[in-house]
DNA sequence: GTATCATATGCACATAAGCGCACATGAACA
DNA sequence: TGTTCATGTGCGCTTATGTGCATATGATAC
């Protein structure tokens, strides 16, 4: 019985907010652009991030000293179907997130991250 | 942001085999019947009862001494994807209970639960 | 009215979950 | 090889969650 697993995975307010902006984005992020998109710590979303990896939900890749997850909708239907609700949540309690993801995605080069944790978070 | 409030429902395994017989035997239940087929105690199910029906996903209706349980799927659309992403969940999981609950419903009489809570449960 | 019975809930307890801090890891690159 | 920096994790703390027991509620039926 691993699907309230599933279930449990998205019952967090932090956990479904990364989720999200991986669905949204359409595209692998990595821990510092998630952390100035929801404005919390680095280990927050990495450990937030590993409760995601482990149901399935995520996957993730390292590129140069990055570490890009991005959402994988790869599984049975039941996994399809989660995703399609969370694609069915309107927008507006994630629009800041997005917002915020949106400028720090604009920051990247040749559609790469490059430049890490700023001190400061991104500009509001 | 309610939505992560209808995932923690579901995040619990109780409560999935809850919605998962209503939603299955496709009518409403009472107390009693889910007692039986999920094999615990009432204040249990009650309790559970009531987180469901909090957000929205069971909806109750009195008739004579008993209450009746029936799965609410007139939510918008996210709750329509939730209850079909529970609707794709292979029954292996579920197929004790279901097995119980057939056995209780045939209990019922002109389709009306009649017999209250059993002292010793239904029969194996 | 009062007894009965299905359902609900207060309380105490055990366990799980999320968070912040400090520190660890480990890959990249000089 | 040693430094840097993105990411991970152990620990302590607080709060949330599920459960069992006993008891309460409240509608029905006599």
């Amino acid at each position: 019985m691993q699907y309230e697993r599933i279930f449990k995975a998205l019952s967090d307010k932090t956990r479904l907010r990364i989720l999200y902006v991986l669905l949204k984005a359409g595209k692998a992020l990595c821990i510092c652009e998630i952390m100035d998109a929801l404005q919390l710590a680095h280990y927050n979303i990495s450990r937030h991030m590993k409760d995601l990896k482990v149901t399935g939900l995520v996957n993730e890749k390292r590129v140069g000293k990055f570490i890009f997850y991005a959402l994988d909708d790869s599984g049975n239907r039941f996994i399809k179907d989660i995703i399609k609700a969370v694609d069915s949540i309107p927008g507006n309690d994630f629009r800041d997130d997005m917002g915020r993801l949106k400028k720090r995605l604009s920051l990247r080069e040749d559609n790469k991250c490059v430049i890490g944790i700023l001190k400061n978070g991104i500009s509001k």
